[in-house]
DNA sequence: ACACCTGTTTAGAACCATTATAAACTGCGA
DNA sequence: TCGCAGTTTATAATGGTTCTAAACAGGTGT
């Protein structure tokens, strides 16, 4: 198993639900945005076995705080997440509310003038909202 | 009373709590970033008369309809909006929760290159997270 | 000034995503 | 195999936001 391994370098021990949460969300081709009630009835789809949805939380936070999986910055009342953990952009359709990647090279070099005194910079993020 | 003509141009009708309101958000020189908590603890300490939560609510919503403030899209469990309806970007310090302004000349021309189909860009906002 | 209509305010309840609780369970090293 | 710390779980609590419906107040016409 892949995944146990992964884990276990991460600290985390390689729990039934936690493998399973893994395959859900790394185990495809292409990287997705997902919110926890979207991740949850993934979960349901492909495992038998039931996981409580406080356990997709821990887990989820768990995942992000170890790197495997970034917030987006957006206004929603629900939290969004991206399996895509390198560094990209947004497009964000208003009408229906869903996540397009924007690679770094869509969009070009961002070049941040104003330096703050004693703090440095974490990360850039980009968000492109689109209407009709 | 400047705010009762703004008001009126807009369809809202100025009443009192509108326009107390207004002198608490658009009165200030400097433009300011708060959330719903933020504002009411404003308003108690600027007027005597009290002002429903739900009233501040409407208000807010209202005003951010019709153009006067915006929301800025970042991660929290509060919703953060702007006085500043300029085109702008945010350093947001993960240490305290603050955000500071970055002017469009901070941060330099955005030139997004991927283009969707049938929708068109409605505004594009950089949120540049800073730590220690 | 008055009545009337409609938009607005208000206290309080409801909503709901998220977090906290605490008891049962389990991975893993001794 | 034991024991413990880490994890899972059902469930309750939290808290920002939205909803409800009754009272209130601008604005218009008379
Ligand atoms: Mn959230
Ligand atoms: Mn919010
Ligand atoms: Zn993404
Ligand atoms: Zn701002």
């Amino acid at each position: 198993m892949k995944y146990k391994e992964k884990l276990r370098n991460s600290g985390l021990r390689p729990t039934k639900q936690r493998v399973q949460i893994c395959e859900v969300l790394f185990d495809t081709e292409k990287t997705f945005h997902f919110t926890i009630n979207d991740l949850e009835r993934k979960i349901k789809d492909k495992i038998d076995n039931k996981i409580s949805l406080a356990t997709i939380y821990n887990t989820v936070h768990a995942f992000e705080k170890k790197g495997y999986l970034k917030q987006i910055p957006i206004n929603s009342n629900q939290t969004y997440f991206d399996t895509n953990i390198n560094d990209h952009h947004h497009f964000y359709d208003l009408k229906d509310g869903k996540l397009i990647d924007l690679e770094n090279s869509d969009v070009g070099p961002i070049n941040i003038k104003k330096k703050i005194n004693g703090k440095k910079i974490k990360s850039i993020e980009v968000l492109v909202k689109l209407e009709d």
